[in-house]
RNA sequence: GGUGAGUUACUCAAGCGGCCAAAGAGGGCAGACUGUAAAUCUGCUGGUUUUUACCUUCGAAGGUUCGAAUCCUUCACUCACCA
């Protein structure tokens, strides 16, 4: 079994803040002491699911809670995703058709089962409970919270002052999460620092319910993506996908900043924390080169989304491109009539944009043929096979009929 | 509905008749240096084998002019103030 103080202690790792450490304590306890079982709720937009290591850092959390005890609700927002959470930027959404909700479910599963324990998640969308509050059920729900309280929350209060439109339909969204904590009587809820309103929302609703519970709020922080500055998303391309291949990720991760590795190992590596301080001294004290921790750490990631073994793969395949200076193992092949002027070969296979990109980079000195510069602009491949290279990570192989 | 301001390249933002493919910043790409990065320095950043040239771009469509991102007209959208 294990110590009340230490599970806290682990539970507490990285969050940024936690409300109600006492009921957290007591639903440890009443496990440990009588295997009683409790819930951890987290909820998802419906839309199709591309998690990446951002995610990740909540799911590890919850999949932590199930190691302590905890059946994890994790809940498909397929109703609130119509109104749009106004948390951040508000569009009013479509509803999404019932088979689109049980594709990106399905899609959910493969992604988040990497990390959750199946046997202890209970996959819910909200649309089951909340379709049958019907009328009369949300006017209740809707007299259980004031406009000016509403209007307390920090984006609809900077909204409201600066004349910009709230969408009544909006004011709806935080109660209906609530909700869900009421009928699913959650006794704990996961989300980010942004859900702040949200989740203490539903600690609200189970109060004004008499639902006999209270949850508990976990707040954990957006990780940062990998230009180290902007939360990891993908609009800024700057995250890394569970989904991704074991060597893009590894290069991804080798990729991230020094400074960036250590909050990194934080809040996704699953190292205990005097280990990575252990590491972080080794690496002040020079005894540690900080390329083999950030290695160590690719390692443990690509192992997680694929396995051991592939993990090792991409570990040398990244030392063979970058360390030897080497041309990677699996690149792209393509086949091009010849004479062909080099720029247009370099656009016809994707490496380049345009022939005047293409004309640039090779007065650059960025393109290579067979790992030899090319310096005449004017160069005409005839048949045979090269390995064309732009800058250090572009590769094709080309045959040249 | 009225009045005024605006709409420029990936983003922000100068330009206000010719020297404008359009300043500057950010971002991106590349080179050097490294540990792969970060930091730093440098170059590039609409297209085209006529590359000190040509073609297309400054919300859209017309117009004035030898010449328009720049002036005029209409339209669309955004913002501010007033109703």
């Amino acid at each position: 079994m294990f110590k009340i103080e230490d599970a806290l202690k682990e539970i507490s790792r990285g969050t940024a803040e936690i409300i109600d450490n006492e009921r957290i304590k007591k639903l440890l306890t009443a496990y440990l002491d009588e295997g009683k079982n409790y819930y951890v709720k987290a909820g998802f937009d419906p839309t199709a699911p591309d998690l990446h290591f951002g995610h990740t850092v909540l799911i590890q959390k919850l999949a932590l809670f199930q190691k302590y005890g905890a059946i994890v609700q994790f809940i498909i927002g397929d109703f609130t995703g119509m109104i749009g959470d106004p948390s951040g930027r508000s569009d009013t959404r479509k509803k999404l058709d019932k088979e689109t909700v049980a594709q990106n479910a399905k899609s959910y599963k493969e992604q988040v089962f990497k990390i959750l324990d199946p046997k202890k998640t209970e996959i819910l969308f909200n649309s089951h409970w909340i379709e049958k509050l019907g009328a009369s059920g949300l006017l209740e729900l809707t007299t259980t919270f004031n406009v000016a309280r509403m209007l307390e929350r920090e984006d609809f209060d900077k909204r409201y002052k600066s004349q910009a439109p709230i969408s009544i339909s909006e004011f709806l969204y935080p109660l209906l999460q609530g909700y869900d904590s009421v009928f699913l009587k959650s006794d704990i809820e996961l989300g980010g620092t942004d859900q702040k309103f949200n989740l203490l929302m539903g600690r609200t609703l189970q109060r004004t319910y008499g639902t006999k519970k209270e949850q508990a709020v976990i707040m954990m922080p957006l990780l940062e993506g990998l230009d180290g500055v902007n939360k990891m998303s993908k609009s800024l391309n700057n995250y890394i996908g569970v989904n991704e291949n074991p060597n893009t990720m590894f290069a991804k991760v080798l990729s991230a900043s020094d400074e960036l590795m250590w909050r990194y190992y934080e809040l996704l590596s699953t190292k205990t924390l005097e280990e990575i301080e252990n590491l972080k001294q080794q690496v002040i004290d020079g005894s540690l080169h900080p390329k083999l921790a950030k290695e160590q750490l690719a390692q443990e990631l690509v192992t997680r989304y694929h396995d051991e073994n592939l993990a090792q793969i991409a570990k040398d395949e990244f030392n063979k491109i970058h360390k030897q200076k080497e041309i990677p193992s699996d690149i792209e092949e393509f086949q091009l009539q010849g004479p062909i002027w080099i720029a247009k070969a370099l656009v016809d296979i994707k490496l380049e944009p345009s022939t005047s990109g293409a004309r640039r980079d090779i007065k650059q000195g960025a393109v290579k043929i067979n790992q030899e510069k090319v310096e005449d602009e004017q160069l005409q491949l005839t048949s045979g096979t090269f390995i064309l290279q732009v800058g250090k990570r572009k590769f094709a192989r080309v045959k040249v009929l």
